[in-house]
RNA sequence: GGGCGUUUAGCUCAGCUGGUUCAGAGCAUCUGCCUUACAAGCAGAGGGUCGGCGGUUCGAAUCCGUCAACGCCCACCA
């Protein structure tokens, strides 16, 4: 069979993707076995695979195929986020492309158009998971707003409000005047702006006095209501109790105190707007202020702007400077360069303004999910996110739920004509509350003959749509149908999952928040662990963003590296919570070992077999990798429990490519075009078969496809659904042992290279001081020795090295370069003195040896004996040299 | 401004409660090889005063203090 020399991925990784879903090896069912289950973080519903998603659903991928492997029920569920704000801004920027504006729609024609959006590009993103071989159960995808989802944030939203946990407020938020919407946080970009800091005479009530007030904003003096000094000012101490009156608006306004203002900063004095600034907003709350707004919802002065009224908030800010100055109320202007939020979608400054809000009360919701990761019935991964969490649960603020938006699940909130308003889960529902209260606040009506009960269309429903956390919280839970049917099977069987992988950016709008959702709902943990991985980066530690277009597109690097390849690429470097510096030369790297497989299985596929007695060194190679095997086994269980999936991938990697391949197999290589005996063979197969069990969850296809090769196989069997390795107990004595042999290759080899004595020269090895002639055969074999002979004496000019304390030496016939070899010996010699002498300094040290323990003691002694043994012996070889 | 974290080889990182020659791994680099699985490979080699300073200790990459640089999260300066 003529197999290729190097591996081909793109021909074999539909072929399997394609076999696993045909023969349902994704797809979980509740059954006795233990269950193992992850749901997947949901993607942006119209977004598209980029490298964050690669890594975070390659890691999920392993842990799964891995717990699959390990004999549990293993179930990952996928599915996508509705995302409001950014799948909005989306259909809102197409729809403009097309010169439509939002405005001009009606919200059902607008949600029309975004659900057509969702339906044309939703999904995608799910699609690209397969090509890197994501093994979710496909058959329960699920959407954040899908029907059971939506239904499940309702209940939630109206249980959370009849237990009082919900209630209205208002609250500043950030508008973009130009598109005439509030925007998240998020969407609000900091930048750093060069202007005027205005000093501004405010009349002194009744006195011939002024306050002066330094603000960047003075067109926002027509909404004042106070001034505020630092109650601890001596320099504003005058202006106590007093009143002062706001230019232009000719309002008299109070003099309040409180140590929120800065005396250091302008005059120490702090002109209050509580409806145009956060922080003025807290004192009017705390002073009990009047609020006035002065802006209309386009950024121009309304009423409240007197004569500046329908003229632009900029325009406005020029002309009252120059107004302000020819009254003579201007005390001078100063450069200033301030940080001034603007809007992601327009550029234009936003302004905050005051709105009514939906807000979800905390502070008793976060105890037990402070607890459980405190305790630890919650375990982060990295664990140094414990400080974090617990910082933020402490301090934890009420949650603004609302969104001024139309694309998510609209509050269930209804208004009632004569004002009032109920919450419901369903119309219908909403209407039978709102009867009730009609028919008890008016008890007489209802008798008389004219009485109407209230109709749905009475009813006016809040504008607004839910945070998407509001239903991304509820997702372990939901995705099981646990909110709706809190007793189904899924979900008693499935819940709590295992682990859950995500970046620590969403630490507090999603994990935290399934904490809270979990106890609250299920009065469980929604998940065990939590992996925090990194950010990835570029070469130049940029994050990778569109905008920069640094980040290379996942799936051209699947076609040129291979899933398997990218996948050990994103591996290789990510331990949990550091960022990723992602390179090709990464992936480059994953490709190589594909390689490196592939070539060892066209090697042992190629080998014909004979029935012939086991060589000797082939007896040990195999006895030896056997407990190898072993060995890495339960190292890599133990990283797997640690989540140091990068070490454990490193630990197979060099089982791969460094034990069994330049070690195992050059030790049992029949001679070229030789056969094979059959037990080594067969051994090895099973070897090989171990191996590909031990790397299947890093790299899925390669192995599957080796697999398959390996022996016969039947239809519907699979590498992803055979269990791993059992692990054993292992010979540690030969482990050691063949550590001494490597040693004693490499020194063998190293004197080829050095000597320029090729391959094929059959060598003499002589050994003198303590040996174990067990593994002599392999030595042989590897060295291409005629013999190991143990010796009083070596051959007097023979090169020689030292492994431990036994000295090694190869006789050669000619060209010995007596002055070269002698120079490394003394060098040798020189070191083995120094360590001699700092051991010596050390058992010389009466507080060392009073202190140090006993243990400790015995092994410097034991050092000291060592090298003083191997300086003996270089001295002899040194003199036997001269 | 508040909190957290990082700093070990050219790069990315490991080094647990201080003590086995503890200064490591992978990649990269250099040298020699197209040796009958693999040049996407094989064999060998070089490379770090463990960020600086100070302290504790018989002994510090490891513990403490301090300084510096970098990063993250939260809040935001009128």
């Amino acid at each position: 069979m003529e197999i290729a020399t190097k591996y081909n991925p793109s021909e074999v990784e539909s072929k399997w993707y394609e076999y696993w879903m045909k023969n349902r090896f994704f797809h979980s069912e509740p059954d006795s076995r233990e269950p193992y289950t992850i749901v997947i973080p949901p993607p942006n519903v119209t977004g598209v695979l980029h490298m964050g998603h690669m890594l975070n659903n390659t890691i999920q991928d392993i842990l799964v195929r891995r717990a699959r492997m390990m004999g549990k029920n293993a179930c990952w569920v996928p599915g996508t986020d509705h995302a409001s704000i950014a799948t909005e801004a989306k259909v809102v920027a197409k729809l403009a492309s097309e010169g439509i504006k939002k405005t001009d729609l009606t919200r059902e024609q607008f949600l029309e158009h975004a659900w057509e959006w969702t339906h044309k590009h939703g999904g995608i993103i799910l699609e690209q998971l397969k090509k890197l071989g994501a093994s979710c159960d496909w058959d329960r995808t699920c959407f954040t707003m899908d029907e059971k989802r939506s239904e499940s944030v309702l209940k939630v939203f109206t249980d959370l409000y009849n237990k009082g946990l919900i209630y209205r407020g208002v609250r500043m938020i950030n508008w973009d005047p130009a598109a005439k919407t509030a925007l998240s946080d998020e969407e609000v970009n900091y930048k750093e702006q060069q202007g005027k800091l205005y000093y501004l005479r405010y009349k002194i009530a009744g006195e011939n006095g002024y306050a002066v007030v330094a603000t960047t904003r003075p067109e926002t003096i027509l909404g004042d209501t106070a001034v505020c000094i630092n109650p601890n000012d001596p320099k504003n101490a005058h202006l106590k109790g007093k009143k002062v009156i706001v230019p232009i608006a000719n309002r008299e306004v109070p003099i309040i105190e409180d140590d929120y203002v800065d005396i250091e900063f302008g005059t120490g004095c702090l002109k209050v707007t509580p409806a145009h600034d956060v922080n003025d907003y807290m004192l009017g709350e705390k002073y009990n202020l009047e609020s006035i707004d002065i802006f209309n919802d386009d950024g121009t002065l309304n009423d409240y702007g007197l004569q500046y009224a329908g003229i632009d908030r900029f325009d406005v800010r020029k002309q009252i400077e120059k107004d302000l100055e020819a009254a003579g109320l201007m005390e001078k202007t100063e450069a200033y360069t301030n940080k001034v939020g603007f809007s992601e979608r327009t550029d234009v400054p936003i302004e905050p303004k005051l709105s009514m809000q939906w807000f979800l009360k905390m502070e008793e919701l976060a105890k037990p999910a402070l607890e459980a990761v405190m305790s630890d019935t919650i375990q982060l991964y990295p664990p140094k996110f414990k400080n974090t969490y617990r910082h933020w649960m402490e301090n934890v603020k009420d949650w603004c739920i609302s969104r001024q938006l139309w694309w998510g699940h609209r509050i269930p909130a209804y208004f009632l004509p004569q004002g009032g308003y109920v919450v419901a889960e369903t119309p219908e529902k909403a209407l039978e509350l709102a009867n009730k209260i009609v028919r008890t606040q008016n008890p007489e009506s209802v008798k008389t003959p004219d009485f109407k009960p209230l109709q749905l269309s009475d009813l006016r429903q809040d504008e607004d749509c839910l945070d998407t956390w509001f239903s991304s919280w509820l997702w372990p839970i939901s995705v099981f149908d646990g909110i709706n049917n809190p007793e189904n099977k899924d979900i008693r069987y499935y819940y709590p999952t295992n682990d859950l992988v995500t970046a620590p950016e969403i630490l507090f709008f999603w994990v935290a928040r399934m904490i809270i959702a979990g106890y609250e709902y299920r009065q469980d943990k929604p998940f065990g662990n939590v992996y925090l991985t990194g950010i990835v980066r570029d070469k130049l530690g940029r994050k990778m963003s569109k905008s920069l277009g640094n980040s290379p597109d996942p799936l051209d690097l699947i076609a040129e590296y291979g899933a398997d390849g990218v996948r050990l690429g994103m591996l290789l470097t990510s331990p949990a919570g550091n960022d990723l510096p992602f390179d090709n030369e990464l992936c480059i790297q994953g490709r190589n070992f594909n390689n490196k497989i592939w070539n060892a299985f066209r090697l042992v596929k190629g080998w014909e077999t004979a029935e012939m007695e086991q060589p000797e060194a082939a007896g040990i190679a195999c006895r030896w990798f056997e407990s190898k095997l072993q060995q890495t086994m339960e190292e890599m269980n133990d990283l797997f429990e640690k989540y140091r999936l990068s070490e454990a991938l490193m630990l197979v990697y060099k089982l791969f490519w460094d034990e069994f391949s330049s070690w195992y197999l050059e030790m049992i290589k029949p001679g070229y075009q030789q056969p094979i005996d059959r037990k080594t063979y067969n051994k090895t197969l099973s070897f090989f078969d171990s191996l590909l069990r031990l790397l299947h969850p890093f790299m899925p296809f390669i192995t599957e496809e080796l697999w398959q090769a390996l022996s016969d196989r039947k239809q519907g069997e699979s590498i992803m659904i055979v269990p791993m390795p059992e692990g054993h107990d292992y010979d540690k004595d030969l482990l050691d042992g063949f550590d001494l042999v490597k040693e004693v290759v490499a020194g063998v080899r190293t004197v080829r290279t050095q000597k320029n004595i090729p391959n094929k020269d059959t060598l003499e090895l002589q050994v003198t001081g303590e040996y174990h002639a067990l593994f002599n055969p392999v030595i042989i074999k590897l060295c291409n020795l005629s013999s190991v002979a143990r010796l009083a004496e070596k051959t007097p000019g023979a090169i020689s090295f030292l492994v431990g304390t036994t000295e090694y030496a190869i006789p050669v016939s000619n060209n010995i370069d007596v002055e070269e070899e002698l120079a490394k010996l003394k060098e040798e010699l020189i070191y083995q003195q120094g360590f001699l002498d700092s051991v010596l300094k050390k058992l010389n040290n009466e507080s060392f040896v009073s202190k140090a323990p006993a243990k400790v003691i015995e092994i410097e002694r034991k050092k000291q004996a060592d090298a003083e043994s191997k300086i003996k012996s270089l001295q002899e070889s040194i003199a036997a040299l001269k």
